[in-house]
DNA sequence: CTGAAAGCGCTTACAG
DNA sequence: CTGAAAGCGCTTACAG
């Protein structure tokens, strides 16, 4: 009886812990509680908390009763170590684009929402001489359950092929199928471009050019295909010196417009392979005393913030770029790791008009 | 013999396996390792990994030798788990600012960089219903080792209160002093904005207007406070209709600089709390066809990207946000964890003079 | 369908 | 100054 009466004092004892912890958890139940409660072995807990098949629905249902009341929640750090992997996405970019960055990021979290899944940033620069090296050793160190990776990025075959060699699955998010990605979301940017050039060309524009990103990016080879296509498909020839590289930032935006905006036969719209340069070609016509739309139409590629607060308000193409990457990151969370088959998500762009561009006044 | 023939293949064979482990990581050489390469026990490795005192120099320096030669890395996960604490940062917050939120988690990694610790990003929505439980789940579910938080983040009490019942130590980026905090890095919005509006007094202008932030976030405060500061010090009132509520965003810009334009005394200069409301002014303008700067002068703050490419390029305050975020993260993983003192560093906000603002022509 | 044992790679608590 | 044992909270490999 002593003893008994002793258990039950250290019962209600552990109770009132039980009742301080469920508040501030500074003891959260375990594995071993929810076994203890459910009145089955901890592997059997493991079972149900990993979905595994083979356990009696009755006892399936008593222990997620459990596990619901109690509110337990699987310690990451002890499954990472037993899994040999870890419950973390890693996202490695090396984009200047912020905002791009930022929708990514909150499409990723969105898609890890509940999922005991949590998201690790890697910005790199993949110039520096340590940048493979920094991507390994992310990927070892943390035993990252998936990466996914942002152009130009995703295009990089070194890091793709770290990430084979590792095991570790990713998601390439491109406007190219990368054939070696486990997973791949692609743009349609070629399209997206073709439909603003034939945009241009409905409102009268036959003096069209423009200003390209640079070559390392597939996205801006894909969007200069789409732009000559679009021309091509409306039968205007593209002169060459219509065809001016730029290097997706503001200042290479300037120095291209300046260029093309001083050609003897001025183009009457410039399609800008991106908004900074956009903002780049608006910044060459107030210089030039140049009004837009009036004498020339623009368009630009990204929807950025920088597009409808520039003066006229932009006409660009808009990425669904949070579900982009909720895509993504869905695709590395609930598909079981299988490195045979691939899989590969289209998502679509389109063409967002405002007021930089406008009918074409024949004089 | 035979036994040592074995003994000596299966060495050998291990030392294969090893080379390949080197490279692919397939089989990260553990604490076991080490202590056998070292002749130690595993406590001592750990003593070495963990800086902690009583080890005999001449021992301390075998084993990092050893840890260097082999390139040993422990792993966090197993550390994490007997620590009761992950090796993980967590960066918290609510801002519709890409860059701004950019830059800090840039200048966080920065501060992280070989350092072991990673960083984990939550960004939430303080209106939200689980925005708290949100927080509560993040921080005990991943152990986190400490918390960095951006305004208007940084100033919810809440949150502050969250952290601090769990002994998570937390870093407060904000233009006030928290007092809760365990560590404080805080912005001098208010002397900023104050230098911003003698800026203006120089230039001729009397007629100042401000249009302030949302007076939930301490910085709207601050910045209105430094706006009357700098008036005040100059001898100039400010009459009441030319302190017009925003709210951090474009549109709100917009509404309070055609509310402001309206006015029949117009005022001949604008200050935006922050950059976008600049961005709405300069919108308004347009709309209005009111000249920049001829006939407004317009300050904005933040010197986001958009400060440069609006046209004429805008006059603003600068943060060192990447500095501010690195010092907070520094505070968290260098600091012995005190929770009895606290720290405070401090940043300095700087006007930078672009083409927004001009002397006032007298007419 | 279920469980007891051993182990993931590290640390704490205790000895010496 | 150093080490052997036990443990962090979970899973794998093996039985039954």
């Amino acid at each position: 009886m002593q003893k008994k009466a002793s258990s039950k004092k250290q019962h209600s004892q552990r109770r009132q812990v039980q009742h301080v912890a469920s508040d501030l958890q500074l003891k959260a139940t375990t594995i071993n509680d929810v076994a203890r409660l459910s009145g089955v072995s901890k592997k059997t807990v493991s079972r149900v908390i990993n979905e595994a098949p083979f356990v009696k629905l009755e006892t399936r249902h008593r222990v997620e009763e459990v596990i619901r009341k109690m509110s337990y929640k699987p310690n990451p750090q002890a499954r990472g170590l037993a899994f040999r992997k870890s419950f973390l996405i890693g996202l490695i970019y090396d984009n200047p684009n912020a905002e791009y960055v930022m929708n990514c990021l909150e499409g990723a979290l969105e898609a890890l929402r509940d999922s005991g899944f949590e998201l690790i940033v890697h910005p790199c620069n993949r110039r520096s001489p340590e940048f493979l090296a920094g991507v390994k050793n992310f990927v070892e160190r943390q035993k990252l359950h998936g990466v996914i990776m942002l152009p130009p990025i995703s295009e990089n075959l070194a890091v793709l092929k770290i990430l084979a060699d590792r095991q570790c699955p990713h998601v390439s998010i491109a406007s190219v199928k990368m054939e070696t990605a486990t997973y791949r979301v692609v743009s349609n940017d070629r399209d997206a471009c073709a439909e603003a050039v034939e945009h241009l060309v409905d409102l009268g524009h036959a003096r069209i050019a423009i200003i390209t990103g640079p070559e390392s990016h597939s996205s801006a080879n894909e969007r200069l295909g789409g732009f000559v296509e679009g021309l091509t498909r409306r039968g205007i020839a593209v002169p060459p010196e219509y065809i001016v590289k730029g290097g997706y930032t503001f200042e290479s935006g300037i120095e291209a417009a300046e260029s093309l905006l001083s050609l003897p036969s001025r183009p009457t719209a410039i399609f800008a392979s991106n908004d900074e340069m956009a903002a780049g070609v608006y910044e060459a016509a107030h210089r030039a005393g140049i009004d837009i739309p009036e004498q020339l139409s623009v368009v630009g590629f990204d929807d950025s913030p920088i597009a409808s607060r520039i003066w006229p308000p932009l006409t660009t193409i808009r990425l669904p770029i949070r579900s982009t990457a909720q895509l993504a990151v869905t695709k590395l969370v609930s598909s079981p790791t299988d490195f045979e088959s691939q899989d590969t998500a289209f998502v679509v762009a389109h063409l967002v008009v405002r007021k930089s561009t406008q009918a074409l006044v024949t004089r």
